[in-house]
Parts: structure tokens; sequence; C-alpha cells
DNA sequence: AAAAACTACAACTAAATAGGAGTTTTTATT
DNA sequence: AATAAAAACTCCTATTTAGTTGTAGTTTTT
């Protein structure tokens, strides 16, 4: 019947990533983390002057669209970007951007 | 500051777009007009099964999106894909898609 | 026990959807 | 020319859904 099979499922879950990221709070921290190679969710929240769930959640949402990575080290988790993952942001915009 | 610009604004317009075109009836409207070049309004809110004035405003915003086109004959408004769009919505899914 | 971060929950806000009613545009009829 | 009918569009409202924020409580590590 379709030509070329549209599969929603794939759609939805671009479109929500892309929104995900498309969050002011949340393309605070990439900015930041481009900076720097990483921190810790303290360092986060108060540069953003947030509350600490609050940037917990935001950084949460942006580990599970594999926007960022995190490691812990003793009581601290580590955020940083995640290899490439900015490159394929941009290149998704430009192949999508009409 | 940021080494490469994300400009909100262009993330949140894609984002919209691909949201916009994830919804169940217009995946069907766009899947109708892939096997027929054109149909009116008419023919189309009867197939689906949907109240004319819903018909309207999905394809609205298909058109608004530039996934759809129109011609006014007479009394009829006629749909159909614009040419490429749904290249571009397939190139666009699999630059995106991790 | 204390620090750091995560998780869960409820309240609030914003966006999308569907339906009904009314309006515009075009054609046909008298 | 006036009116009626068909087709589609627009507007408004109610409902639903998704996302955000804040508070409180829990887990993990030192």
């Amino acid at each position: 019947m379709i030509k070329q099979e549209i599969d929603i499922r794939k759609i939805e879950d671009i479109a929500q990533r892309l929104r995900a990221i498309a969050h002011p709070v949340r393309i605070k921290i990439i900015s930041m983390l481009e900076n720097t190679d990483e921190m810790n969710v303290t360092t986060i929240f108060n540069k953003l002057e947030i509350e600490q769930a609050s940037a917990s959640h935001h950084l949460n949402i942006l580990k599970s669209k594999g926007i960022l990575q995190s490691r812990r080290q003793g009581k601290s988790t580590y955020y940083s970007l995640k290899p490439n993952s900015i490159a394929n942001l941009l290149g998704c915009i430009n192949t999508c951007a009409k």
C-alpha cells in the first residue's frame, strides 16, 4: 500500500528527542559542557540557580536522549557531552531544515 | 562561548514539524496520497470517517509544514503530496535516528 | 551521620485535539 | 441579479495530554 513505509513511532521518537533538547535549561547545560570537559550536578545547579532535583531531572533527560554521558566518582556524578552527539544533532538539523 | 551555535528556535521548529506529522490521522492522509495523485477534502474525511472541520484542520497542518500542496478547482480543493517532501522526511529520519 | 545525587509525587502550566457553529467561496437555478 | 446549495475554511470551547517545578523522601558513598 505505501511505497515507502513511514514509521510513526520513529518519527515520534525523533520529534520527542529534539523537543526534549529544545528546552532553555537543557540548552544551557549543553552550552556549559561544550566549554568544560565535565561537571558534577552541584556545580551545574549552582551555576544555573535551579533546584538540585530539577537539574537532576534535566540531566537525566539529556542522558536518556544520548546527548550526555555520566560517570560516578565517589559521592559526585560527573556529566559530559557524549562524543559526536552534538555533531549528529547539527547534522540532523541541517538535513531536516528546509 | 559556544563553539558551534545551537539554534534553539531551529530545533524547536523541526521538532514541532516532525511531531505535527506524527499523528495517526495525518499519517493516514499521507499514506492515502501516496497511492492517489490527489484527493479533495470530502473524499478524505469520508474515507477516514472524521468531521469535515477536523480533516480541514489536519490538512492545513500538513500543508503549513510543507508536506502537502493544494489547488482549488471549482467548489473543491484538491490536496496532494508536495514533490520531494516524503524523500526529505525519510532522509531526515535516517540522519537523526541513532 | 553527612554529602551528593536520584526518585517519587502532586500541583501547575502549556499545547494539542475534537466537536460544534458559523463564514466564505464557488456553482447552479430561477 | 437573487437565492440556494455544496465544499471547505475559520473560530471558539471543552477536554485531554505532556511537560515543568517544587517538596519530600530515598539511595549511595565517604
